[in-house]
DNA sequence: TCTTGTATCTGTAGCGGCTACAGATTGCAT
DNA sequence: ATGCAATCTGTAGCCGCTACAGATACAAGA
């Protein structure tokens, strides 16, 4: 990673359609790399940087937490097996399923009590009402 | 909402099963009114902050935001229609919407994915290769 | 070489929606 | 009077960025 380091951080952001600001934050959290700098201070990439970085950002992508991309980094640097990596991943799916429950719920109710709103001026609303419930008491 | 204030926060917390931290935070961002107090400080409530706090946590437990919370609360209190309630649910229906097809298009690509894993202690892995491609370059 | 304009630097604070302390005070029962 | 629980205020932390301010560095043109 240190050889041919030719490209400025703005580069990379545009490269990697990752912000400038979370580039340096992602360094100052330790998932990227510190990279060398020019003699001014600059920080000098490489195209390992960027793939690393395109990495994380997938990862982002696909809603993996920070120290789930920190696991799966650690994993991909240091000699992986699939059977490791799918873990990792099985556990965010359970995640996600269950976010998707949540608001699976959260749309059928609001979605229920919305249609039997009459709108307009009328002064009572169903979904005050709703909103009003104690549910299990 | 000044008459028989009768009791402290933490009975308010146990009877509506939201944290007192949480009940204090709600004081100082203005969503719940300040209520008044004993000789010496502690804060005392009547049934009116109850419902309000309960239809806060019905609202948060549907997803809305504070500020929509704050909107909603403001029509309730200053005589509402029911276009308008309708008009706040309905746009907050969009945003869970979009938020459910976001965390299904995660789902589908990591089950697909994870599928293809032969897991074990294979070294390759189909995950691995998904989180290194860049979608659209 | 000088200047201009952009790029980058560091450090800090803010977002939302809480939660978790520390350290002081109050309230209530014995 | 005493002991202990409840509550008080104020501040800092969580996540994953984002947005400044104010100081430098760099690259291109005159």
């Amino acid at each position: 990673m240190v050889d041919s380091c030719n490209f400025g951080i703005g580069e990379l952001s545009r490269r990697t359609a990752v912000n400038i600001e979370t580039i340096r934050y992602y360094e100052r959290i330790g998932l990227l790399p510190s990279p060398p700098r020019t003699e001014g201070g600059h920080r000098l990439y490489s195209e390992a940087h960027r793939k690393r970085l395109v990495f994380i950002r997938r990862s982002r992508e696909l809603g993996f937490t920070i120290d789930e991309i920190h696991n799966l980094l650690g994993l991909v640097e240091g000699g992986y097996t699939c059977g490791e990596v799918q873990a990792v991943a099985l556990d965010h799916l359970k995640h996600i399923r269950r976010k998707i429950t949540d608001l699976r719920r959260m749309e059928r109710t609001l979605a229920d009590t919305a249609a039997r709103c009459a709108g307009g001026t009328s002064p009572d609303c169903p979904i005050v009402d709703v909103l009003s419930q104690e549910l299990r008491q």
